[in-house]
DNA sequence: ACCTGAACACCGTTCAAGT
DNA sequence: ACCTGAACACCGTTCAAGT
């Protein structure tokens, strides 16, 4: 793409007038910018500068700042999908699979705090809340359920409503999380030991006792 | 205070010049529009023309924006110190005292969304937590040590470290209010569920099981 | 179709000046 | 001591105009 079939050769080949893909890049930049200085310094004047590109340009692609954020949100989902899946499925699954997946949730968290905030933070107005926002953030949920589900059917947790919970799990993973990212318990060692201890009470609290009752 | 001992009488007595109290007044008002608009709605110069002051009156009474933030977190916690002291004490303290105790940190969230934001979400930059910001949410973290060493003291709970204790119930609760304030589970009755089954599922992991070992 | 550039209505913060 | 008002350097968004 951007063939960039220019007639007028010799002139500065600066302003190639249209990007190749300046969506795309527009989405890169912003989440670069968040990263490295948080949601709360993220501006379209910054982004466009950085794109060489105007400020205005932004529109042709996004509704709103709104909408570019909702995109960065959706991307989160889908990253933090992937490493939970990941986790789970390189840990044996089962109980050790399940501990990685709690640690590679907060560790997504605190190693990508400001795109995490943006997630979950509020930022994000219901309204600008899209249907691709919506479905990735379920997306992810769901790898929780179906861990859940594959370990009560190889009879090792509680037959409780899965996704009752992995909202139960989700809440205590995503509480930690927030801890973290917020500045509460700032020395890893305090959050090493949180994690671990998280784990030995989660599963006192949803391991099966008796397998032979059903 | 403000005697007004105003020399030029039968002008009009507007521009009392200088407010009783401005500093509690903006601190109110600022509070209010959080409450109402969102913190993210919380400009200077409107809480001053709510007041019929300059917006550069609140410089003699807070060093910037964030310092008056940080104000506002901090009351957040004397108040929410207050509502989980309450309900521990008038629910006959023990398991039914605790349970009330989440409940209402909960409620809290949920019924000052915003202002538990601004507590929590990172608007005030670690360099505005000041002194009395962090000992305010020191005290409300003690509450809840405290009615955790309680059941340890009367037997009924598990004797590892309260405070790691306290950390692990905290990160439950507070995973538990940002998920509801974010609009994920927006129902009320799964908001209750999930309630109901982390009290259940809290108490089946710290509970004594044998009382009759230390 | 895609982008620019000026304009608009906002911000937080500073600072000389007023009382 | 406390507050004003103008100024400064920023914002997001719109829209006629350019290519």
């Amino acid at each position: 793409m951007a063939r960039s079939t220019n007639s007028r050769v010799g002139k500065k080949p600066a302003k190639p007038y249209h990007h190749g893909d300046l969506r795309h890049a527009l989405l890169d930049e912003a989440l670069r910018t968040i990263q490295t200085h948080g949601v709360e310094h993220l501006t379209l004047r910054i982004v466009g500068e950085r794109l060489g590109v105007s400020r205005s340009a932004l529109y042709r692609h996004f509704a709103d700042k709104q909408s570019l954020l909702a995109a960065v949100g959706k991307e989160g989902f889908r990253t933090l999908r992937q490493a939970l899946a990941d986790a789970w499925n390189r840990n044996g699954r089962g109980r050790t699979g399940f501990q990685a997946m709690g640690k590679a949730y907060v560790q997504f968290a605190v190693a990508h705090a400001s795109h995490y905030r943006v997630m979950f933070g509020g930022f994000i107005e219901s309204a600008a809340k899209n249907d691709q926002f919506i479905a990735e953030a379920k997306a992810a949920f769901q790898v929780l359920v179906d861990a859940l589900v594959e370990q009560q059917n190889a009879g090792d947790i509680l037959q409780d409503d899965p996704v009752l919970m992995a909202r139960f799990v989700w809440a205590l993973f995503h509480g930690a999380a927030m801890l973290f990212i917020d500045g509460q318990l700032p020395e890893t060692a305090q959050q090493d030991a949180l994690m671990h201890y998280t784990f030995e009470r989660l599963y006192a609290s949803i391991r099966r006792r008796n397998p032979g009752v059903s």
